[in-house]
DNA sequence: TTGTAAGCGTTATCAT
DNA sequence: ATGATAACGCTTACAA
């Protein structure tokens, strides 16, 4: 079975009769072709089938009108079912098919990973990137924005590289929930950190000890890497360094979840025991035993977000250095 | 600030003093070229970070590199916690990344985005098209398989058409399902049943059906769309219908989720007077209250094995026309 | 307003 | 084994 060759830019033009450089005008929407040529030719285009070869164009345009998408790979993270990268992977993925680009998915979890990120992207086969989460300080973002490639993270680069961010208020939410526990006359506040090595994980963990500090209570800290699994591990770990806790706030709605179980196995009632407080309201948060209180975002939004202030940077607009969303308590039964 | 022009084949050829054709024989390893040179070559490359010019490339092979993953948009499915969407993105991104080609993500679900994925497809811009999940008899897949375009489902097309696709053994998991409940004394055991329009919908419902028909029990059915709020909805027409039920199969686990709290809420005991068991071992299975049983398969294996029928296709290989995945009954409490 | 023609950066076909 | 050279399909000055 022979593959019928697709209909060039040269066919359609024969068949409109008029030449290649009049159906390009029409086919790329300009406005000084003269109407029944415009006719002509949007019929020999539809009767042809004719769809424009990207590489064709991209190689004279030097655009590629494709973003990449970096994730980290951790198996464990990624795609757990946290919402978080799903959400961000929906809203860049609704924000570029509105400005008509593709969205080339790219996972940067292994040093080989991370290498072919770079090569592709320094290699300018896209017209921007958006990095999804960072890890340590990881220095592609500020590489690539020295050469002059568009790039957007989400959360502030811990390398310190002036790459523009879009980030959600962490501190901020975090002393909302924290006040929260407090005005509910809890005084032994614990908290299990996220991971130290991202800047979401340090965030939560500020806004916590500032909050619990100003109101003169102590620090009990554990640290977990936004997972289940370390959430539980570190429930243990307060609750045996701290038996007299009355209170978590934990730095992801995972690890409040496992802390929930952890609490019941130990003999504790949520929340008349102990209140939790988890954060990112992700839909498992309205199920768990009891509903979870937590600090909401909108996901997708910074996804969107993201890929907003990424299109406007390629098309050479200047845009501020970060955009902060806003968080919202979110109060049900576990506090 | 000038972007620096970024090298070509002629600048390398240039310093390596030898002709562009030399290096592209070097570029793509080809073994004819005398060792010296290519030392000379690679040198060449490494001073210049020469990358080369994909679209130029994919001008002259007729090939792209990449590969489509689409994906249907509703919003309540794709991104909410149910991890069998991201997990498909992660196997092919794993296998495609070991193939050397991008992924390009398109979601698919409204009317615009469905004829965005059809031009682009057709258009002949990927070398192939994954299909994660179809609803209806969506006819793309037979459209591109018919012009020579590599595509590969996940789930028998429901339009019939002959497509390659890799799908779960999701009728001989529900039996296992259903046999343990009835193994277990159940004997009014209820369903709530999946999506009629996708096949993992249809297929779910089908073992069930079969197996309480063998065992000479009553069908009790009522109707999701395999998220909790779909689920908690059956739960309460199940229990209204049919307040003897003594156990529950859910089609998706988030449905059986949404089951364990509506039944909790009804005043049932699980599994003491109701069974449930639920179909996907997402990661909260093991954290519901109680722990859920459930039919688990591998979702990263089938992003996984979609690519690799895929890239074999695209390869000019014959491949099976199907691929069928084990699944296998995880006993927790719920059952 | 329309057409001509010169690239864009590769790969591939021939010679050599 | 290496080098010219002709495509690949499109956009875009520049002419007409």
């Amino acid at each position: 079975m022979t593959t019928a060759q697709r209909p060039t830019l040269e066919a359609v033009a024969r068949r409109a009769g008029v030449s290649r450089a009049t159906v390009s005008r029409v086919v790329n929407g300009s406005t000084t072709v003269a109407e029944p040529i415009q006719e002509a030719v949007r019929r020999a285009v539809a009767e042809l089938g004719y769809v424009p070869n990207l590489a064709a164009r991209s190689l004279v345009t030097q655009r590629t009108d494709s973003v990449a998408l970096v994730m980290p790979e951790e198996a464990t993270r990624v795609f757990s079912d946290d919402q978080v990268f799903p959400g961000i992977i929906r809203g860049a993925a609704q924000e570029l098919e509105a400005a008509d680009k593709q969205l080339v998915l790219m996972l940067a979890g292994s040093a080989a990973g991370h290498e072919r990120v770079e090569r592709y992207t320094t290699g300018r086969h896209v017209d921007g990137v958006l990095f999804a989460s960072l890890h340590g300080a990881d220095p592609l973002p500020g590489t690539l924005a020295r050469l002059g490639i568009p790039v957007v993270c989400a959360g502030r680069p811990l390398d310190g590289a002036r790459v523009p961010y879009v980030d959600v208020d962490n501190v901020g939410g975090v002393t909302r929930a924290v006040r929260h526990l407090i005005e509910n006359g809890r005084r032994r506040i614990a908290s299990i950190a996220g991971p130290q090595d991202m800047i979401a994980g340090i965030e939560r963990l500020t806004g916590y000890r500032e909050t619990v500090t100003a109101a003169g209570l102590a620090e009990l800290v554990a640290y977990g890497d936004f997972t289940r699994e370390s959430g539980a591990a570190a429930m243990h770990q307060l609750l045996t360094a701290h038996p007299d806790l009355d209170a978590v706030f934990a730095a992801s709605d995972l690890m409040a979840h496992a802390a929930l179980r952890t609490l019941r196995e130990a003999g504790r009632r949520v929340p008349d025991d102990v209140a939790v407080i988890g954060f990112d309201d992700i839909e498992t948060a309205a199920y768990t035993e009891p509903p979870l209180t937590t600090v909401r975002w909108e996901i997708v939004e910074l996804g969107r977000e993201m890929t907003r202030q990424l299109l406007r940077l390629a098309a050479g607009e200047a845009i501020e250095e970060s955009v902060i969303l806003p968080t919202e308590l979110v109060v049900r039964e576990s506090a």
